[in-house]
DNA sequence: CCTGGAGTTGTCCTA
DNA sequence: TTAGGACAACTCCAG
């Protein structure tokens, strides 16, 4: 049998088998080679969180069965792997689709190199984003800083949001190569943790691209056409919850803006112009990741740089813990810690809270979100919290602080979704249940809760810290000013 | 270069 | 009870 020279196509945040552009130019060529590389090493500090961990491990479990168990899995430094896995295979070429955190970036150029330098072909495809980040660009070339006039360009000139996504290949696990390791590889990778906390996390997720097709059937069905009222409403499931599958590429973007797009030719043009606009949202993001690499760790506004964040760890745990007293907050902090993720309305105003009230450095809470969300991702996580802040280059103005019992009573009016996830004040009424603190003692006698026993106190003061965070704002504007 | 209009998701006070 | 305006001013962007 004549040995043929195969295609590598390495996998990366793309994790499916469908509109996977890399995938489509490796089949071209030939017999593939699926590989996955855990790197560590180069990730160092962005390497996935806790919870992002489990659902690899489980997103790597379902590829590697519909591939019929030939996914090469390694561990280590990509840029020695990579070119020493092609050239030990005899490869001709290797392929992937373009990932764009920085450090990444910087990765895949030098594999690149040394790629070439062994005479074999690398090439990057666009399979994570509906539009590359050097393609949405104000007339003087320069990146946008304001969502709403990138969104509008983006439709004028890049409509990939209205473009069938590519043909679905009907691949069979014949046209990859043999995958000669053990039957462990990815067991051995230790991406789920000791304890079994994870097993609880996961109970209502479907990690891989099956499961993320699901989620998008069961999304067009039901919550897409109720979108645009219902999205704010953490207790109920008008959100599409794709982001941990869209974050690993289970599905493509594509695919979804496309159905969506659909869908509002359908009658649900309102629902599905909102959705896809928060699907740009996501696009803007990236885009301020490859234009300003540095808006994952540093203020892109930098008078934010003078402001006096206090630090004090304890605020910190009590919120991390869903601690603090107020129990929109709590509800959300705990349904993260539960389950991998918080509705997007809660997310903003945990968010608000931590770094408003308790005036915490935001990065303390990209942190946390960051090991806890299943669908951590750099751009999202970082932007948004940046936007919450106040700190980014579109964010809320500072005044916009949520209050989290106006919230609450707003939008969890009859607190289902707190009773569920605080069960220790769930007999209160409805009225007392958006701040116990300031429930009359008879009322928690009644429903049997003991505060700083049962459920904590508030710990802060609203009125106060709003004041607070307030002035600080401007003591930091003022000294801009007097710098300046 | 100038100019006008606009900018994800809110809160609080007042009438 | 509810609706409207103030909040603060700046930067961004398109024409």
């Amino acid at each position: 049998m004549p040995k043929s020279s195969p295609t590598i196509l390495w996998f990366r945040q793309d994790l499916r088998l469908r509109d996977n552009p890399a995938l489509s130019a490796a089949l071209e060529q030939g017999a593939v080679l699926a590989v996955f590389v855990l790197d560590d090493k180069n990730a160092g500090e962005r390497r996935h969180g806790a919870a992002s961990r489990c659902w690899l491990h489980h997103s790597l479990k379902t590829l590697d069965s519909s591939l019929g168990g030939k996914l090469w899995v390694l561990e280590g430094d990509a840029t020695e792997l990579i070119p020493q896995f092609a050239a030990e295979q005899g490869a001709t070429a290797v392929h992937w689709n373009r990932c764009y955190e920085p450090w990444r970036i910087t990765r895949d150029g030098r594999i690149k190199q040394a790629l070439a330098t062994l005479g074999i072909n690398a090439e990057s495809h666009s399979g994570t984003l509906l539009w590359e980040p050097w393609q949405v660009l104000k007339s003087d070339g320069t990146p946008y800083k304001v969502f709403t006039p990138f969104y509008r360009h983006a439709l004028k000139t890049q409509p990939a949001a209205v473009v069938a996504p590519a043909t679905v290949i009907d691949h069979r696990a014949s046209d990859f190569l043999a995958c000669k390791q053990d039957r462990n590889k990815i067991d051995s990778l230790a991406l789920l943790p000791v304890s079994i906390w994870h097993k609880a996390m996961l109970e209502d997720w479907t990690p891989g691209e099956a499961g993320a097709q699901m989620r998008l059937e069961e999304f067009l069905e039901g919550g897409l056409t109720d979108y645009r009222e219902g999205r704010d409403f953490p207790a109920r499931r008008s959100v599409s919850r794709l982001s941990p599958h869209l974050h690993f590429g289970e599905i493509s973007v594509k695919q979804v803006a496309y159905a969506a797009t659909l869908s509002a030719q359908q009658g649900h043009e309102s629902q599905s112009e909102h959705f896809l606009r928060e699907l740009a949202w996501r696009e803007f993001s990236y885009s301020l990741l490859y234009h300003f690499p540095a808006v994952c760790e540093k203020n892109l506004k930098q008078e934010f740089d003078h402001f006096p964040w206090r630090d004090d760890p304890e605020l910190r745990i009590a919120w991390q813990r869903g601690m603090t007293g107020y129990p929109i907050v709590d509800a959300g902090m705990r349904e993260l810690y539960a389950t991998g993720t918080m509705h997007n309305r809660v997310r903003m105003i945990t968010a608000s809270f931590l770094v408003k009230n308790l005036m915490q450095h935001w990065r303390h809470g990209e942190q946390w979100f960051w090991d806890c969300l299943v669908d951590a991702d750099l751009a999202n996580n970082s932007c948004s919290w940046q936007w919450v802040a106040g700190s980014g280059a579109d964010a809320a103005p500072y005044f916009r602080i949520f209050n989290p019992v106006t919230q609450s009573q707003k939008f969890d009016k009859d607190g289902e979704y707190i009773r569920r996830f605080i069960p220790e004040i769930a007999a209160l009424p409805s009225k007392f249940l958006h701040d116990p603190s300031s429930a009359p003692e008879t009322v928690l006698q009644q429903a049997g809760i003991s505060l700083g026993v049962d459920y904590p106190r508030a710990i802060v003061d609203l009125k106060q810290s709003r004041e607070r965070a307030l002035s600080a704002y401007h003591a930091m504007r003022n000294t801009e000013d007097w710098a300046s």
